[in-house]
RNA sequence: GGCUCGUUAGCUCAGUUGGUAGAGCAGCGGAUUGAAAAUCCGCGUGUCCUUGGUUCGAUUCCGAGACGAGCCA
């Protein structure tokens, strides 16, 4: 018999009706507070490219962990976990259900599974890191790193950068190889009797006309103004996170003259679909999975009104 | 109407001195531990426009046709 209190998760690649799900259980009465699940939505001031829910949605539907970061600041996996796990204990508190709702994978897993005791991110030293690596380059960074760890540089390609440096970043901070650090027993798993909906198009097809005509509307919307704005207002870069977002990257190589409308167009889709499929791979692997077709909004709504009541009733 | 060039993967194009072909992008599959809308790995999906001829064998050479672009009328 589980204990745990419930909490519901609510997964699905981007396009697929998630907010209007989420929205649809708030507003048919059911005791739930919604807490945002999204890299991208915790940003201030990016609101078009991120499909964000509008002022007035929110203002109908608040959602926690949304606009709580400036775009030149850095939010990870392991921030969450511990603002999600802050967030879920409140809400569960005050007698309603947490209802998890976006399409980061990482973080919906990371809350899931727990996080090993690693070091924080460090930006000086990724910075010290970086600078050797335009002098040696990557391939001796890996070289480097299998001496310093050899278990994670086998696991890891010469040319996955971002690993490279993290794990790095991970010796010469613990002291310690990542690879022992990860390991040692995980942290005890989330003390919560979890519902998870998986949205997912029964046609890849149908995502995809969803994802272009979402982008157009992300354009004719001003997506180029939010950006010129952004840049106006904050002192950004494409290499920090949040002009690392789908549609910005692509709006910025535009705006800066590096290609041109339809360019920017083709690429901002194609990186869109790509984002889609990375998230469908991630559920593809998920446990547990209370699977609905995003195509089919009303049944899909319907059925997953039904199980939430089911798990709210319990709760009493 | 005449001449020239072109037609090869979903797109842009290479290539085959005649032995049924390969890049980039797109797409598809996978990985994923403080950047994750990130980062990385794998996979070629094809009436080589059609049709006659030459040939053991034609996507390749020759003829005709179709379509497209350009130049001349």
């Amino acid at each position: 018999m589980n204990q745990h209190p419930p909490a519901i998760f609510i997964m699905g690649p981007t396009a697929s009706g998630k907010t209007a799900a989420a929205m649809h259980l708030l507003e048919s009465g059911l005791p739930v507070e919604l807490i945002s699940v999204d890299s991208a939505l915790v940003f201030k001031d990016m609101d078009i490219g991120t499909a964000k829910p509008t002022k007035a949605e929110l203002a109908r539907a608040p959602h926690h962990l949304i606009d709580i970061i400036a775009p030149t600041e850095v939010y990870s996996a392991a921030q969450f976990r511990l603002d999600a796990l802050a967030l879920m204990a409140d809400i569960t508190a005050r007698g309603k259900v947490p209802v998890l709702v976006g399409g980061t994978m990482l973080y919906f897993n990371t809350l899931q599974q727990g996080m090993h005791d690693l070091p924080t991110a460090d930006a000086e030293l990724r910075a010290q890191l970086h600078a050797e690596a335009d002098l040696i380059g990557w391939p001796a960074m890996h070289g480097k790193l299998a001496v310093l760890d050899p278990i994670t540089a086998a696991r890891l390609e010469p040319t996955d950068t971002q690993r490279i440096e993290r794990a790095l970043e991970v010796c010469i901070l613990s002291g310690k190889a990542m690879s022992a650090i990860l390991a040692e027993p995980a942290r005890e798993i989330l003390p919560y009797n979890l519902l998870k909906i998986a949205l997912v198009p029964s046609d890849r097809a149908v995502l995809h006309q969803r994802i272009a005509l979402r982008f157009e509307q992300m354009l004719e919307g001003g997506l180029f103004d939010e950006v010129r704005m952004l840049r106006e207002k904050y002192p950004l870069s494409l290499d920090l996170p949040s002009m690392r977002c789908v549609g910005y990257r692509q709006a910025w190589e535009y705006l800066e003259g590096e290609i041109d409308l339809k360019t920017c167009r083709e690429k901002g889709l194609a990186a869109t679909r790509q984002l889609a499929k990375r998230q469908l791979t991630w559920l593809r692997g998920m446990a547990d999975l209370t699977t609905l077709d995003c195509v089919a909004t009303e049944t899909s709504h319907e059925v997953m009104h039904h199980h939430v009541m089911h798990v709210t009733k319990n709760n009493k």
